[in-house]
DNA sequence: CTCCTATTTGTTATATTATAACATACCACT
DNA sequence: AGTGGTATGTTATAATATAACAAATAGGAG
């Protein structure tokens, strides 16, 4: 992840959002898709009080400037459509960028960077598969796996 | 989990936590042990505030009532000690009573009912491995890893 | 024992994260 | 235009967590 052309992510998971929003008959607004923005601009999880800093910053005047619900609604949104993930250990979120074509629903593996907030999102499959067996053998139905990984990032380890 | 004689889990888990205390010159104040048996009485996670709720609950005229600081406090030294862990996802927090006479250090995957709130806390050995073996493969180092399922227990699928 | 220091606890206030409740606006369809 | 469902605006508040500082307590050095 250290170098490669960050647009192209935006590019394709705002492709990949239009389509899915399209083909599930949701509409993803204005204010939807400034959050998912807002999101996708790096490999970054922010809190939800901080992307509304961001969306007061932008805002033009003659306005309201957008308050808690706001942005709440919007990450519920973006969540139920797997568009973004939230970082459960830290209350914090980030936008979903690896290729889903193969995995509409796949289980994230998030390594989180303590020292510069990266966030490496993988797709499991093994460990799944590992999670959903040992489950079963006690009876076990599961809804929803959250993996996180805390620790240090290849870059922030050779500062 | 259905039937157990839950003294045996109250009683291994206290005298572990006692052990562990004394072998890192740590003290396990009467606060502290006071979290910890509220946390071990039962196979479910609580919120800091209904722990809060119980000591006030418990606590004796002529004194002050306790404050958030103290539960948060107390849930701090238990949380390094590994004598609790938290649910990230639901903030809240339940007493380990794994057997740890092999792995002190545990990766903990908590299967947690969305019913009835039990939790079933699982050692991952292999799933740790091939967690920090992935990690490696992009020069990540893992601190801290977060393993939570979310679903439906046996129990609560049969009524 | 007495002093000293580190740790623990008490207390007040406040920060941070998230939602309830209700009004208003918008959009698609008739 | 009328209607019903979805989305947004707005105000207030709930739920979770910590900062800051004062007081008490516990153990060791002298
Ligand atoms: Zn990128
Ligand atoms: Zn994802
Ligand atoms: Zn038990
Ligand atoms: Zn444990």
């Amino acid at each position: 992840m250290a170098e490669h052309n960050h647009n192209i992510c935006i590019e394709k998971s705002t492709q990949f959002a239009q389509e899915l929003a399209l083909s599930k008959g949701k509409k993803l607004t204005a204010q939807r898709l400034l959050v998912l923005n807002i999101l996708l601009s790096d490999h970054k999880a922010m809190g939800a009080y901080d992307i509304l800093d961001k969306m007061r910053d932008m805002h033009v005047a003659g306005q309201g400037k957008p308050q808690p619900p706001t942005v709440y609604r919007a990450l519920d949104f973006l969540l139920d459509l797997g568009l973004i993930h939230k970082v459960e250990s830290q209350n914090s979120f980030y936008a979903c960028m690896v290729d889903r074509s193969q995995d509409e629903h796949h289980l994230a593996q998030a390594f989180i960077c303590d020292a510069c907030g990266h966030v490496d999102e993988k797709i499991a499959r093994r460990g799944a598969q590992n999670l959903f067996e040992k489950a079963a053998s006690f009876g076990f139905k599961i809804d929803k796996v959250i993996v996180e990984c805390r620790g240090i990032c290849a870059t922030c380890q050779a500062i």
